[in-house]
DNA sequence: TGTTGGCACTCGGCGGCCGGGACTGCTAAG
DNA sequence: CTTAGCAGTCCCGGCCGCCGAGTGCCAACA
């Protein structure tokens, strides 16, 4: 059904479309590939491969392109593993030499080096705070009516804000404030911190009113899900160049959908406990407006803590093989440059 | 030479023209407006708007479209002040209701609305650190290895970083190593602390090393120029319906002028001492990518700290009455909005 | 002198037409 | 099963001519 030279007639097709974005004709694929048959045996398996469903014709008398079965097919069973070139290599160690230690200007520069290796447009989702535990808090006062409220997770997170106090706090209340706090929360899950356990909290607690309040109304922000994936593009400028987004309408219906930063990441979380790098093909993506794109995406981690995501979005015709290259390259780099620097 | 007539005329055309982006005709302009006299009348006025710099045309025998000088003539002498609709009022006043704590939300949601009320590409430029002044810094210890240093400025920004501390040191140094720092420090505008002056305090107190060394590292971070300005886009998308960027080829080149912080951020910098909204068009904006854009920008403040800018980036034919109405009413809510909340 | 109607002219855009080129599918022969 | 040949299909790009919008100029008029 599916032959030795079936497979090898499918990987020309998708190789040379992918190159040219030129519906492929039998004749090309016997010049540019010598598989020692004329056009007219490529011609009948290419009929052959269009009834399996992987090739279809975008009109009669035109070559073949691949359909999304095809693509699968190929990620599947035909692509062969290829490593970055080592120019890209060296490319990507040098951006993770320099030590960052904002994790925003990290995912920042990885977004940006991704969409720059592979052409395409990069989505990253932040750090996703909900899925570290609550480790300490602690209320350090600053002099005048003010104080600042540093929050620490277990993942070495920290995030602060100022807090306006009431004005007969004294130290030694700030201390049993945020001992209170810390001894109920220590070790749960952001997530699992509920409104009701806070406002249980703030009951037992009243006492210390207004500043009590603030150091809760923070924590409540933090599991807020709006707040869940914060999402980094990168280079949507590349889809111009991708012929097949000549047209503005589709360009229009592309960028559109990737403001929409809950779409998006929906998308980004699929296959989120598969190792490595996960690839959707079109129709595969649940999105109407991505029909004609893939995703390429994975997992990445900082030290041995689950972060986020990281993938890229082309169209159906992208090098498959180098776009997983360069991920598993940059996702590499990312754990190794983390664990010099915290 | 430019009497009331003329400027009657050239106003009918740049506003038939913003509203319609065709070329206009004298009979389109007798017809929509009623002026009292007769296409031929608007022919000679408009043959004189030509000569005198205002109009142009894009070939023979097409109607008139606006110069840069006539949109300038326009926003200077022709254009009066309008309010936005309440509806509009309405929503920016929302926006900015609900408490934001975090500056990066704040800013981030006033790119949003700036873009949805106008339909065009905002772009903010983030608080400006180096225009604050250190106030002090704190050193927290963590457990552990670890211990946060916090940093804060006189305009109440904070923030963090955690860092490793060599073993032997104690709390009393901890507690050293912040009073040195505050000492030297206190009071100086950020960007003013120079390398030579940070080299100098490291000499001093190279006892405490790798500590002191993180700390200042920081604070180098804090003064480098690429984290200058923090750039926030907001509605890219909305140049896509903009029929003058239907051209794949203008729109990538504006586009990809859009990544380049640095660029965009000089062009937010013009007229940085006026007060209220600064206006550039076309070839007044010196970069060759814009030249069929116009940008309105004004400095937002929260309180009285000058913070940054804000602008909108549109086509040359933009409704520059609605959009400089729009931007003064959000810059007054944005003040309203921190002084509710800080 | 300023305004107006009339008229010839210009030019871009659009639709229709045509020919070339690149395919395919079929058939018949090797 | 493979291959050459051939007829048929369809897209695309170039060409042409028409249409309409708009101008510029001129002559007449208040």
């Amino acid at each position: 059904m599916m032959d030795d030279r079936k497979s090898k007639v499918l990987q020309a097709i998708i190789e040379d479309y992918v190159a040219t974005a030129e519906p492929v004709g039998s004749r090309t694929i016997a010049r540019k590939f010598n598989l020692g048959v004329s056009p007219a045996t490529i011609r009948n398996e290419m009929s052959d491969l269009e009834e399996l469903g992987y090739l279809e014709q975008p009109h009669t008398s035109a070559g073949r392109i691949p359909s999304d079965r095809g693509y699968r097919y190929y990620v599947d069973c035909l692509m062969q593993q290829r490593d970055v070139s080592s120019q890209e290599n060296d490319l990507i160690r040098k951006t993770f030499e320099r030590k960052v230690r904002e994790i925003d200007t990290l995912v920042r520069e990885t977004a940006r080096i991704l969409s720059d290796t592979t052409h395409l447009t990069a989505v990253i989702s932040g750090p996703q705070k909900e899925k570290a535990s609550f480790k300490e808090m602690r209320l350090v006062p600053l002099g005048g009516d003010k104080a600042v409220l540093i929050y620490i997770t277990d993942s070495g997170f920290v995030e602060n804000q100022v807090l306006d106090l009431p004005m007969e706090v004294t130290m030694l209340e700030l201390q049993q404030v945020s001992d209170v706090l810390n001894n109920q929360l220590r070790g749960q899950r952001v997530e699992s911190l509920s409104r009701a356990a806070i406002q249980s909290l703030q009951r037992e607690l009243n006492k210390y009113g207004a500043l009590l309040e603030q150091a809760l109304e923070f924590l409540e922000n933090r599991m807020e899900p709006g707040e869940r994936h914060r999402l980094y593009l990168g280079g949507t400028t590349h889809m111009l160049n991708q012929p097949e987004f000549r047209d503005v309408d589709k360009l229009r219906s592309l960028l559109t959908l990737l403001e929409h930063d809950d779409i998006v990441a929906d998308v980004l979380e699929v296959g989120q406990d598969t190792e490595g790098v996960s690839i959707q093909i079109g129709e595969e993506i649940r999105v109407r407006e991505l029909t004609d794109c893939s995703v390429v995406s994975a997992t990445y981690r900082l030290g041995d803590q689950v972060i986020g995501k990281m993938g890229v979005i082309g169209p159906k015709r992208m090098e498959y093989a180098r776009v997983v290259g360069v991920m598993n390259s940059i996702t590499r780099n990312l754990i190794e440059s983390t664990q010099r620097n915290r």
